[in-house]
DNA sequence: TAATATTTTTAGCTTTGTCTAAATTTAATT
DNA sequence: AATTAAATTTAGACAAAGCTAAAAATATTA
């Protein structure tokens, strides 16, 4: 089936909400999506009639399976063109999201088929997350926060959770990126930051915040 | 100034047919852009108050600098769009417009700025359509209509005028692609068709209205 | 449990871009 | 020049996607 824009983003946003609450409410879509409580009542009974989506006036709702194979297309779509950008076009991964957003909505199969080949059919994006097949199999990878890392271990940072621009800026400025090592050197009480030795650099300290969204795997 | 999907067709329209005809009507509009009349005259008035064209009621209508540059804006991305289409995704030359289509209305100066750099600074398209550069200079190249070239002179293929995928599909069947060589043999007076005799292939026929179509430039 | 607060939905309006049908203007023909 | 034909514009309607304000349903609290 064949979705809009705007259509895709609703999708898009309720999946991502699903994966963290399993069941979805309209005040939080309409604040993901920034947008009004009335305006994701409209879209959800257009949702609904298109049987993407189990709904109940009052009750809340989530995706269906079509709705969720609907909503992984468009993400498979979003993180082969966030490679493309960051990769073939050298974007810094914290611009590579925005451009996505409308790239992703560009809707021809071969398209995605040929850019995912050309690309050499990656099986995660610049930040770290997992791309889709043509299916929508998502690739999986053993990760823990770095926040629950013990001491002396060496890491290999493989995602970040919080993607705004303020937290890509900030690993930017500590020159922290996919691939990374590290280890964790202390863990302080007081506010839980954590000193860390990125390889080849002097010992830092991140906010536990930071840390908290900062993903990564042992060493092999 | 930026502009909507819509308004960029209508402005890329306008231009290419100001570019045969100098003054523009609203029918032939209409019909190449497979509207009605109507909507034409809403888009027209549209465009008027953004100062992207000199229009009056009944007179027919042209674009000014300002909207040449907007169509050269357009025109240049989907071209970029194209060749990166048929270069690095391997695209058949006829399939690249379609999508070139909506990949043109995405508007990120940096990301047309990258894809150019990508792609090594392309100065024409696989169908040998100048790419305008970003300031709206187009690059000129001498070039003639393979019907007017003399006999035994040998030539290359520079570009199609015709864009239809039935006239790409007709000479991908003849192995005639940009950049092939080929000479005229013979021209028949009774229906103006030629023989030609594309490098390593038997000698063949084309019909006078493919050879119109066809432009080419001595090879030097 | 009754009153209050929050969440969600409905009703009705707006904008963009399209359409049809009718009216108007310009062009062509007798 | 008058009539007919063609081109163009206007008027009014519609669908998509959004909004505000008010109503309805659900949750919370006194």
């Amino acid at each position: 089936m064949n979705f809009t824009t705007s259509e895709e983003n609703y999708i898009k946003s309720i999946y991502h909400l699903q994966q963290e609450t399993g069941m979805v409410n309209t005040n939080s879509l309409a604040a993901e999506m920034q947008t009004r409580a009335a305006s994701v009542t409209d879209m959800l009974k257009k949702l609904k009639t298109k049987k993407l989506l189990q709904y109940e006036r009052y009750k809340g709702f989530r995706l269906n399976e079509t709705g969720k194979k609907a909503a992984l297309d468009v993400v498979r779509k979003h993180r082969l063109w966030e490679y493309f950008l960051a990769e073939k076009l050298k974007f810094d991964w914290d611009k590579v999201h925005s451009i996505a957003e409308h790239l992703e909505h560009i809707s021809s199969e071969e398209l995605i088929q040929r850019l995912d080949n050309f690309l050499g059919n990656p099986s995660f994006d610049p930040h770290g997350d997992p791309i889709p097949d043509k299916h929508g199999k998502i690739p999986v990878i053993n990760q823990q926060s770095l926040s629950d890392i013990p001491l002396k271990k060496t890491v290999t940072v493989s995602s970040v959770s919080n993607q705004t621009v303020q937290m890509l800026e900030m690993l930017k400025h500590y020159e922290i990126a996919l691939g990374t090592q590290l280890t964790v050197l202390k863990k302080f009480e007081f506010d839980g930051s954590l000193e860390i030795k990125v390889i080849k650099q002097s010992a830092c300290i991140i906010s536990e915040q930071v840390a908290k969204n900062v993903f990564v795997h042992y060493v092999q």
